[in-house]
DNA sequence: TACCATACATACGTGCATGTACGTATCTGC
DNA sequence: GCAGATACGTACATGCACGTATGTATGGTA
């Protein structure tokens, strides 16, 4: 019965404090990623979340050194998530426009889960500021757009993506026109991976992409 | 020298109080309006916002009865601005996809004030609830999607724009690409107008506008 | 000039959310 | 089983920003 040192993730019947601990962790962090993607940094309230987690703030303090420390390892998770579920995509395309374009269809399927205002949420509240979240934001968004800006470059070098302004201007455009589309579909499957598609072709100068 | 009654708007030596009160009401609105835009509802300290015009906070809670209050004022000049130079460019367009596309080189050239993220970060802050502020901000975009959707509706009946997802939905993601489009170019004039164009004539299905 | 209303500044009270200190229960090594 | 650590709950203290009450000066009016 006390053989619930490792690998009884969900078969054990009594979990290990270890595996308490990263399911409390889990819990919280995604109740806070709802939080944060709902109402912003300043009006997430740490006892909502810790309530919706079905914890108390002291669960929160232990796990977390405070509200900012929270909300870097929510980002981080989002940025993680993403990068997996988004990003592989967009690598595994022969050429860079149907890398743009999948890209475009992935982060709209990613942003159907609530977590998808997370990013562009705190981007809003915290442009300008240098406070370490919006930092941390900024830094994310900025691979992004630096990720963009390659393949915008590429594409143009083969003849695939017209010229135009700045490939910088161009991938901030992209990425801000994706995002935009995306929160104000609020995840209406199935127009919002064509309709976001669209958009991200639209900014770079391509004629309307197949519906498919 | 009495003759400040009225009219002597700028030029009486003695300004009336009635014009005091309005350029102090301007000042604060104006102030409110950067404070909204930069740190949205919650993090705007009403302080920094009458220290910002040239007040204190007695002058502010002299003119507005309260945070809420001045902040729907703000929105209401904001959206009256905004009917004025953007919807109207619009209006006297002759056929839809004309008037789709002013509309979003319109707004690209109002975003360019510091103004223009002040609908979109209220409209995310408060997203859900069942605030006032949220609530008007929600009346406002929602009359921009409606004139949206009528104008793709036209156009897809006279053959302009080719058939797709419910008009709405085209609207909803039209406005949104052209929210988040403009937001990430932050005013980079002069790409903005042509991106922004880009985007909604991408979502809408067209090939790619005349650069001009 | 005397009086009142208005524009604005200052001072105070209050609520709410964060962070911390402390108490309690459950798990692990000996 | 027992001592230590770990996970979590509870209670308290602090700060910050809002809203209000009060004071003061300037403009309008008789």
């Amino acid at each position: 019965m006390t053989s619930s040192t490792a690998g009884a993730a969900s078969s054990g019947r009594r979990p290990t404090q270890a595996e308490r601990s990263a399911r409390s962790r889990s819990a919280l962090l995604e109740a806070a990623a709802r939080g944060l993607s709902r109402y912003g940094y300043a009006n997430l309230v740490l006892e909502q979340v810790a309530r919706e987690a079905g914890y108390t703030r002291g669960a929160l303090y232990h796990q977390f050194k405070d509200k900012e420390e929270l909300a870097l390892a929510v980002i981080e998770w989002v940025d993680e998530t993403w990068r997996r579920e988004v990003g592989g995509l967009a690598d595994q395309q022969p050429d860079p426009v149907a890398a743009l374009l999948a890209l475009a269809r992935g982060h709209a399927v990613f942003c159907r889960r609530d977590v998808a205002r997370v990013v562009m949420a705190l981007r809003l509240e915290f442009s300008g500021q240098d406070h370490p979240v919006g930092g941390e934001v900024e830094r994310i968004s900025e691979t992004g757009v630096k990720r963009c800006t390659r393949l915008i470059n590429a594409g143009r070098r083969d003849g695939s993506i017209p010229p135009g302004p700045p490939a910088r201007a161009v991938a901030l455009a992209c990425m801000g026109a994706l995002e935009g589309a995306v929160i104000a579909l609020a995840g209406q499957a199935p127009h919002d991976e064509l309709l976001a598609a669209r958009a991200v072709a639209g900014v770079l100068g391509l004629d309307s992409p197949p519906a498919a």
